[in-house]
DNA sequence: AATGAATGAGGATTCATTCAT
DNA sequence: CATGAATGAATCCTCATTCAT
């Protein structure tokens, strides 16, 4: 009695579009091999989306929010310190869980066809994490500057970290993960 | 004698094609887009390049090339700390000269139609800055860990801050951009 | 017992696919905005016609067939004059209270779908009026000539009213018809 | 050196193309096909029009001023009983010589894609010959009456006589030719 | 009988590449 | 050598029709 079919063809359709996009690029996957990836007809791709520009923007929004899911599940109170090792943490559980999902989010170019409301879903997850360093910085337990920029440094050294590694299929072990936490930290630390 | 005009010819096509590729996705540009832009006809584009996946490459290329030779240019003898400026200062003043060539390289997917030769030059350039990073922790002036991995996170960072300044149609003052520079030299100091 | 239920969804097919067609053409309409405008789903047009095709031809008998009736209403004995009169009004009640199907009929190319009784129910119609004609001849009120062609050309010159009207967005007041019918009445006059 | 395979290769794809539409209607005929036809590929039709949309609407205006030019042709000075000759036999050689032009013309429902420059120049075509209803008019030898109407009327009439013969499968000999025109003249006679 | 989601062939259009000039 | 019109395979998308519910 449950419709929870369409839940799912829609779901196959954003999987199947995400890791397509994620290896071979937006401008470069057909639309009908999203559609036999995903197990349906290249038709029916339209009945869930209007068009190949609102899917990758259906995937990009899907792939935002997860991501900040992971990092508030992850977010821990008490120290600042310990805070940050929350966030690391949920980065690294959802780049782990979802290597597709960061690699489209961070390795891709997305402006072709990103529009206003998938921006502004991105940017509300750089203002999430925008606001753990404000609240560090008023316990002067994080340097000065505009907490934008300092995110953008860290979440940037992440991205590099987990980009390298696979650049050079390479596993990040957990020491290193943890070194890596530990540097970062202290680029942050005031 | 003068066989210059074919060497302004083919930069011309790589000019063209290095600003749409950076604004539109290499898979969202087509040829003749390209060729209209460098001033020349379709067909000619095919008189210096193969392929449009061989003239992405030779645009990789002399973006990684052009980015290391800006490296090299600032770097600096002396105290490592001053080394790194050199670095930094390379880094910044090659995103600022480029900024095409920069945001190509650092925010794009290049798996499509990156040949082997092409990895080979972005491999080099990690290694040259790795060795920076072996001779500070001969030194104790760098933190122990894989060069690689350190120089990934220290990268990235540079990446962010850029790319974010970018999303946020933000300038980087002077004032930012040192304190920028002293943060991550904290994430790589022993 | 009661089988209109059938009857009406049938009709109300066939209003939406006259008035659909009519603007928009035959190949113009896409069967599932027939259905929406009919108030169905689409699968249940099939129901009550075979094909697209087949429904077109429903379409275009049922225009014609409620032509013919709007001639034989207003048809009315007597002068031969009179009976022209009565011609002419029914045709003009017609195209006043079935525009589209007017439109549908008289500005459209058939020849695509139409089939062969469909071609038959038209030709009836012209053989009818055609009648008059020859009633007239006999009587010398109506010039000599091919009945047919007479036809032709007086039902030619009431659709380029109608259509003229329409392409100028302008109502035909009763002055201009009456003009009009006298007009064409004085081509057929003999 | 005179580059005239441009113009031949245009007017092919006008020529398929009217072909087609007249035959299966704007809306039934497919590029490919049109293309075939043209002897050139799908792909070179959008070389010389943007779309299929503007492809029509260069048919129907390159159709509506041979019309118009086969008017003026035929269109005499003297009594204007004459020029009213020179008319119909400007329309019937028009007719005659491109019938698909006139069928394409006139048996069909354009507003779907006919854009305002069309349009304008359908207008102008009417307007001209209803210059001559006026100066007949002016003699008192046309029966007074909005001209566009009474233009209306005649050249219903002309396309009612040309497509009763299509739909019969009947030549038009040069008795019924004029017997019509002179039918016709008696309509506008004032 | 009715539904409407699913299908997939077919449509309009684009674009990497070729080749006659 | 350079050109750019021509090509036609491949793209995104539509829509007549079917069929499980």
């Amino acid at each position: 009695m449950v419709r929870e079919i369409p839940a799912d063809r829609r779901q196959a359709i954003l999987d199947a579009a995400l890791d397509l996009f994620s290896e071979h690029t937006y401008g470069g996957t057909a639309m009908p091999l999203i559609a036999e990836r995903a197990g349906v007809a290249a038709g029916t791709i339209y009945r869930y989306f209007p068009s190949k520009e609102d899917l990758a923007n259906a995937v990009y929004r899907d792939c935002k929010l997860a991501m900040q899911a992971a990092l508030s599940e992850h977010a821990r109170s008490g120290a600042i310190r310990d805070q940050f090792r929350g966030l690391w943490r949920g980065l690294w559980a959802f780049s782990q869980a979802n290597p597709a999902a960061f690699r489209f989010l961070e390795t891709h170019h997305h402006t072709p066809y990103l529009d206003r409301a998938s921006r502004a879903v991105g940017d509300v997850v750089s203002h999430t994490v925008a606001d753990f360093v404000r609240r560090g910085q008023r316990g002067r337990a994080i340097r000065p500057g505009d907490p934008l920029v300092l995110i953008a440094l860290a979440f940037g050294a992440f991205v590099g970290l987990v980009k390298d590694a696979a650049d050079r299929h390479v596993v990040i072990d957990d020491k290193t993960l943890r070194a890596s936490e530990d540097a970062v930290w202290a680029m942050l630390e005031g």
